[in-house]
Parts: C-alpha cells; sequence; structure tokens
RNA sequence: UCCUUGGUAGCUCAGCUGGUUAGAGCACAUGACUGUUAAUCAUGGGGUCACUGGUUCGAGCCCAGUCCGAGGAGCCA
C-alpha cells in the first residue's frame, strides 16, 4: 500500500483508490454514527478528512483520538459527500501510534502568538506555524537557486571570529575558559592566552569582511548563515540570533548593487508566491480575520496578498539621502525633525515608503552615521551606501560599494580608531589586486516577516533567542 | 536600555467606589444527536487572582519592590 502524504493526497482524484496515511490529529467530530477526523502530516496547510463509519469501527477506539494525537489510518480515497472539502477517506482501519491526553496545550481554536511562543516546540504544530515554517524553507531554496542561476558560489564563513573591528554591534564571547577562576596577566586583564584559541574570540556579527576576501577571488559569492548580536534590542524587528544573507559582487558599482538587491527581492517573492500558494493564502486569510479584531485606526490598509504583488510588480523608488531629506522636510511635522548629517529614524522610513507606496532605496548616506569600509563620494562627505526600505518591515537591506582604494580605506580606518593591526588581513585585498566591488546584507526573518504578514520576527523562526529568553 | 501598558481557571477575557462563597466563553469529562466543518445542545469538575512586602476591620482591586509579556523608541538586518 503506498505510503502518500496528505498534499499529494488531496490533489489526487484516484477514487477508489487504498492509501495510508499518518500524522497528528487537528479535530475530532461527530455523532453516534460517524466521526470525522482531521489528520495532517505538514505537507501542507490543509488536513485530510478521515471518515469513521462507527458500525465498522467502534468508539472505544476512537477514545483516543484526540487533538495532538498521532495516528495511522487506512481507508479508501473518496470523492467527499460533505462541503468544505473534495477528497476524504473512508476509515477501513485505525491506529494510535502516539496518544495525546487531554494536557496537550493546543486547542481547536486560537491561540495567541504570545502564547504559542512559550511552548515553541508545540507550536509548529498549529496551522499558522506549519505555513510559516514551509514558507521559511522555500524562501531558504529560492535565496540558493537565486544564486546559483546568477554564477554566485555559496560561501561559508566563521561562525567563531577573532574580528571584534566589525563595528555592527555588541558581541558574543566565545571561551573555554573557567569563569570561576579566570587566568590574568600581572596587569590584572585576562590571558587570553590561555584560551582556547589563544586570543579573544567571538560569535560572528557578520560575514561580510570574509565574503569580500572570496569575493576578490572568485568574483561573486553569497554567504547565508547565522549571526548573533548581543545588544539588548527588545522589538518585533530584533533576534539575537538570526539568518542573514550577505552577497559581495567584484566589479560591481553600487547601481549594480542596486540592481542585484531589488532583482533578489523580486525573484524571492515570486517564487514564494509560486511555491508557497497555499500557505499564503491562509495566511492572507488569517491577517484579515485578525484585523476584524482590531480597531479600525489599526487595520492595515492592504492585504498580505496586495503587499507581495505591489513589490514584485513595481521598480522600486531610488533617492539620494539628500533628496529625501528634502522630502521629508516638505513632508510632514514629525516627532524628530529630519537634519542632514543624522540617521534616518523609524518614522523617516515609514513616512518615505508610505510617500512613495513603494519600495525605497535610499543611497549616499553622510559618511559619519556610516561604516569604515563604505566608498566615499567625490563631495567628501557622502558615502555610497544603501538601505532597502521596505514597507512594513522597514528596513530590509542594508548595502554598499566597499572603498576599494588601500589609502584611503586606511585613512578612514584612523578617523574612526579602528586599529589596522586586526584588520591587516582585510587590507591586503585592496594591497594585493584590488577591484571596485559592493555587497548588502538581507536579514532572512524581515524578509520571512514580509512575506507571510507576521508582525514579529519571533514568530518566523523556529525557537527565537532574544534577551531573557533562550528557552528549547 | 528608556517610555507606555498588561499579568485573574488549560486558553481568551470580565470583575463596579476596597465588602459575603471569584465569573463567562472556549477547552476537558459525561450524556444527547443520521455527514460534521473551530459541529451543535444539556450537565459539571476545574482558581497560590505573577511574586514579595505593606496599608486596612477587610485587598483580585490601593501603595512599594521584583519577575515576566506586549506596543513604541534607540541600536540594526
Amino acid at each position: 500500500m503506498e505510503n502518500l502524504r496528505i498534499a499529494e493526497l488531496l490533489k489526487s482524484s484516484d477514487f477508489g483508490k487504498e492509501v495510508q496515511v499518518k500524522g497528528w490529529v487537528r479535530t475530532k467530530r461527530g455523532n453516534k454514527n460517524v466521526a470525522f477526523i482531521a489528520i495532517n502530516d505538514g505537507s501542507g496547510i490543509h488536513s485530510i478528512q478521515a471518515v469513521v463509519d462507527l458500525s465498522k469501527i467502534p468508539e472505544e477506539a476512537l477514545r483516543q483520538v484526540t487533538t495532538g494525537a498521532c495516528i495511522s489510518v487506512r481507508g479508501t480515497l473518496t470523492q467527499s459527500q460533505g462541503q468544505g472539502q473534495t477528497v476524504e477517506l473512508q476509515t477501513s482501519a485505525l491506529e494510535i501510534i502516539g496518544a495525546a491526553d487531554e494536557t496537550f496545550p493546543l486547542q481547536k481554536k486560537a491561540h495567541t502568538l504570545e502564547f504559542l511562543r512559550e511552548i515553541a516546540h508545540l507550536r509548529p504544530r498549529t496551522n499558522t506555524f506549519g505555513a510559516i515554517l514551509r514558507i521559511r524553507h522555500h524562501m531558504a531554496m529560492a535565496v540558493h537557486h537565486f544564486f546559483n542561476e546568477r554564477g554566485f558560489f555559496y560561501l561559508q564563513t566563521p561562525v567563531i571570529t577573532g574580528s571584534d573591528a566589525e563595528g555592527a554591534g555588541e558581541m558574543f564571547r566565545v571561551t573555554t575558559l573557567d569563569l570561576k577562576n579566570l587566568p590574568y596577566n600581572e596587569d590584572r586583564s585576562i590571558d587570553y592566552k590561555q584560551d582556547f584559541f589563544g586570543r579573544e574570540t567571538n560569535l560572528t556579527v557578520s560575514g561580510q569582511l570574509e565574503g569580500e576576501l572570496a569575493a576578490t577571488a572568485l568574483g561573486q559569492v553569497y554567504t547565508f548563515g547565522p549571526t548573533f548580536r548581543a545588544e539588548n534590542s527588545n522589538t518585533p524587528r530584533h533576534l539575537a540570533e538570526f539568518w542573514m544573507i550577505e552577497p559581495e559582487m567584484a566589479f560591481h558599482d553600487i547601481t549594480d548593487n542596486m540592481d542585484v538587491a531589488e532583482a533578489f527581492l523580486k525573484y524571492l517573492i515570486r517564487y514564494g508566491l509560486e511555491h508557497s500558494k497555499d500557505d499564503l493564502e491562509f495566511l492572507n486569510t488569517r491577517a484579515i480575520e485578525e484585523d476584524k479584531n482590531k480597531k479600525e485606526s489599526e487595520r492595515s490598509k492592504t492585504t498580505l496578498m496586495e503587499r507581495l504583488n505591489l513589490v514584485a510588480e513595481n521598480t522600486f523608488k531610488r533617492i539620494t539621502y539628500t533628496e529625501a531629506i528634502a522630502v521629508l522636510e516638505k513632508g510632514k511635522k514629525f516627532e524628530f525633525r529630519p537634519e542632514w548629517g543624522k540617521d534616518l529614524q523609524k518614522e523617516h522610513e515609514n513616512f518615505l515608503v508610505d510617500h512613495f507606496k513603494i519600495p525605497v532605496i535610499v543611497t549616499d548616506y553622510p559618511k559619519g552615521i556610516k561604516a569604515f569600509y563604505m566608498k566615499q563620494n567625490e563631495d567628501g562627505k557622502t558615502v555610497r551606501a544603501m538601505d532597502v526600505l521596505f514597507p512594513y518591515v522597514g528596513e530590509i537591506i542594508g548595502g554598499s560599494q566597499r572603498e576599494e582604494n588601500y589609502d584611503k580605506l586606511q585613512a578612514r580606518m584612523k578617523e574612526m580608531d579602528i586599529p589596522e593591526e586586526s584588520l591587516s588581513w582585510y587590507l591586503d585585498t585592496r594591497r594585493y589586486g584590488t577591484c571596485p566591488h559592493s555587497g548588502f546584507g538581507l536579514g532572512f526573518e524581515r524578509l520571512i516577516l514580509f512575506i507571510t504578514g507576521m508582525s514579529n520576527v519571533r514568530d518566523v523562526i523556529p525557537f527565537p533567542r532574544t534577551p531573557k529568553n533562550a528557552d528549547f
């Protein structure tokens, strides 16, 4: 007997065929003559309905068929007599693989996302998280497809890094030293020579610098791996451990960089619309239902599907930082007045996206608010940075053309007090056969946030790590 | 980290100006029901009111501290 996954069976019209399914019970209902069991095996958003004739299978056998139980059902695939589904299973045999007693926390009703976060080990069994995790998978595949099709090489950069000068945020220390009995130098500083690597090491905050090394050899590379920031950030957009995609491309200037970023985002969204249609439709409907419980002022003006299509079909607005400030000055009253030289506030970003109604790429930021490695413009004031601003999630990509001139890069590091010794290997790329190159970083969870229409990154990663939370 | 807000049954919430024995819906259990769609109907078991201390004749409610959640801000992806 064929053991098919439910997503396949639901598409089948092979009525009369004997099949077996294994999965988890979502709900059971019925009367003393017939029972209906919704079984889901994770293969898709839709469950299959097993119809149990109680004259053939005694009610006693159904006792353990409760929400959450794992069961195996054998039966005949038939056209459904009821509404609501086209295919169903006429049960001939039923087996309990793993029972779930009444303490099983998931009920056949909607739970709050906050509650589900507390039971992150069980939330994949819900429709919402099943959909999100499947979409997350397809998006990861899409990332690899996109770059592979364009001749990029997938580069695995180190998770443990000795580099502490990246300036991308607070880092998590990696050590095997006994914290209760630390070795000290004569000047009371900690003697890291006795640590595992013989030096201070941390978890990576970015694979970019290593990516640049490979780009100046392989031409076009990308990284896709976990990234760690020890910032005490408590927002729906930040995680202490998240996944980032960082392409790095030789012979690409800032415009080429924007072209790749825009094509990439559109590719990902189209890929999602194609490969995760059912799950996206489920999440779209879910968001509309959720909205009905909200106050009118808090409701979303667009649906998830509308937002996805908007991004997939429209050319992004490209604007310099200086132009953006001008737009903002004419825009409206902000809590923080836009001022040239200061970083854009969240309210400013939101205004720009609202104003143009499409994703916005802001370029050429003042050098004072950007990282040391960004290419300096001729005006002496700005650098070739670019941020891609998205509706709903804000900054989804941050990138730049890199400074490839050895002297200028070295001078900028000196200005910003970045110790040259620690990055001599990085400067070597400019010393030997340097070339213009660019790259950017895409926050994977922010992408998933946009695609799923969820509103907290903690709900789009299986096990979120945030300040005071590393359960599971 | 700052500001705002919240923590009452397994879940979602109500609980008046501080006053007798703490309320509902869902879930669960039992029963009814000839194909249900979060099935429906009836019955009834279920509470350390986040924690610690204080005010009071009396605290779920008032005060202080602590812990945890959410929203906004900063940091950023």
